[in-house]
DNA sequence: TATGAATGAGCCTTCATTCAT
DNA sequence: GATGAATGAAGGCTCATTCAT
């Protein structure tokens, strides 16, 4: 991990500080390392030394590392969520609707890839740190409702057969996760499995309808 | 603190606790340990509690905790080879292939879950550990050439459209993580989420065909 | 955090919270928790929180934490010494001079059980911080003189045996001592303990002289 | 706190080392330390570095620092009750009895003060530290008792008037904790208080009985 | 007068690992 | 082949204290 710029800085209270800005520049930072090195391994000091300040320093904010950890999944969420909604609003067809989804996904890894990895890495720390398991899944609820309602509403209008519901269902839950877990790292790679998934549900995956 | 098996032996057959027996031992655990709790949070002292043994002990069987987490990695993955490439022999048509691969997966699966969450497990630890990346690459690589190989196979047989090739290998990943990752707690889960996939490669997610 | 007490005053006297006001507060609140926890045990914050402001406002009152111990002291050992001091005034029996000093004791541990407490607190405190031993020392010295010359006017007064000098002392200091240990929690404790040293200086303890 | 020899010690086992022995010096040492510095001051260092180990190496034998503690008080309070259930073994008077209980704690203070100086930290850091009260304070049950019981059969034996028991019983306990409070720095100061207590006892503190 | 942002030192504890036995 | 005693490094967290505002 390479160190920010080098200022041994005094004690007392640093000379024009923005205490709102230094919140969100620990939020952004954490989000990047929890993201790419997970809950254990990231530690308080990585984070801190990348925001220029001191361990110490991040228990202003935070109450603890895991709260930390938490206050990051629901910033996370509360964009994702705004973006998904907009995607959506407006469109009534199902296919797209998860196609704008798709894309609202697409747009923000290129704008900040950090978000995706680490709504990535949260399901896989919140198996793993049983403390955090309750807060961790009461964040996650809002696109996890979502997806469901996706699914509902096609049920509705008729895009999905009754009986496939479940189905379609599981499909695009573990087609997000997988698209976070496999292809964050490389937009391209992104691209072409967002690319697979609106195929895939338009079932031309294979070959274009003749 | 002593432990258990303590039976003084007469008749019959000496000690079957030999070394080899031990090292099955300390691999089974360590894979179920890993698998639900990953590499950072699983301890030595975990897996040798469980498996009867001292921390020490497993000094004698493996160099590094690393080097037993790589060694795991390998017993699983040889495994998953092996009943995948089963699964696929005698089998030309792709949707036939695929769906063994998953059949095989999910009988796994109900036989022993610690293998695909392990396996689960490893593409995220070994992003989250650099030390063990190129060792857990390259064991990985052959199931990852498995499923290359078959995308390959069913664009010269025609079953995939070639200039679908990338999208159809995208999917396949993307899906087969998407499945350790999600569904691997809970069997029902996993049925459905394969019965979606294998509908998806078919077109039929929306619904059956008419 | 902003605090309490914001009622928009109109007429008479203009805000009462003059720094004398707050510098007594913060003086009645740490003698009680550190009377309560101990000199280690209680933090700045516990003490600035209780008096409704923050830790760092108590250094424009007090250089440290150190110096606010000290004062705690000093205005505790005054108040005892004037209160001691009060009950003998006018009493010449040495007798008489003893229970009226156990009586104000009483009284004060009535009013306000945290001196007695404190007292007995800074006995320990002053063993376990070698920095603070010189001044707390000296703080308590008034009180030490006191039952000294007690006793010494005691002996000139033949109300105590010259023979017996030291060991009157002795226990004087010893009972003190073990009344603000054991009995300080519990008003009735209290009131046993000294009817049991008033006793066993007239040498009736163990039954009533017949 | 001085440091013992500079030994740098490699890693792995140290040649010829006496479990049992360390556990002991470190019961020992920490007796000392809690006894004068008490439970918050003294750190786990303080007393690995005189025990010739490092801090990690009383996690060996203690799991906590408050465990160590509870530890040591058990260790103490075992030690004294053996000494005064000796110490009174024979005796039927009660100021026989009660005379041999002090010469014991005399005698126990000239051979190791640290157990006396302890027992009467005890006191305080039990107040202090809430976590540990139940634990401390059921330890220190047997010599509560064995003072309950010395009055209790003084009683019966016709050597403490009924209406003087708990008086009496509350002079014992307070003359137990002041001498541990006061006294156990210096020990003529000690002498000099257990025959005050003893003098009390027999009435005759101000003068010798004519 | 008082606050809020920040620091540096230090503490308890855990962990992978070593090595004499 | 296995244990138990011990270490060194590190981690999360707390606390007294400082200083710009």
């Amino acid at each position: 991990m390479p160190r920010a710029a080098k200022k041994p800085r005094k004690l007392g209270r640093p000379p024009a500080t923005d205490s709102a800005e230094t919140r969100r520049r620990i939020l952004a930072i954490a989000r990047e390392t929890f993201a790419v090195h997970g809950y254990e391994v990231t530690t308080n000091r990585d984070i801190a030394n990348q925001a220029g300040v001191t361990p110490a320093a991040l228990y202003h904010y935070f109450p603890s590392k895991a709260d930390l950890y938490v206050a990051v999944l629901e910033d996370a969420q509360s964009l994702v969520s705004t973006r998904f909604n907009d995607a959506v609003s407006g469109r009534a067809n199902f296919l797209e609707r998860f196609d704008a989804v798709l894309d609202a996904a697409h747009v923000l890894n290129g704008e900040d890839p950090s978000y995706a990895r680490f709504l990535g890495a949260v399901r896989i720390d919140a198996r793993r740190h049983p403390e955090m398991r309750v807060a961790l899944d009461e964040a996650q609820l809002p696109t996890q409702k979502f997806v469901v309602e996706l699914v509902e509403e096609a049920v509705a209008a008729g895009d999905v057969a009754r009986s496939h519901r479940s189905m379609v269902l599981s499909f695009l839950l573990t087609t997000l996760a997988g698209l976070t877990d496999v292809a964050s790292d490389d937009l391209r790679h992104h691209r072409t499995a967002i690319a697979a998934a609106k195929s895939a549900l338009r079932g031309s995956l294979l070959a274009d309808p003749r």
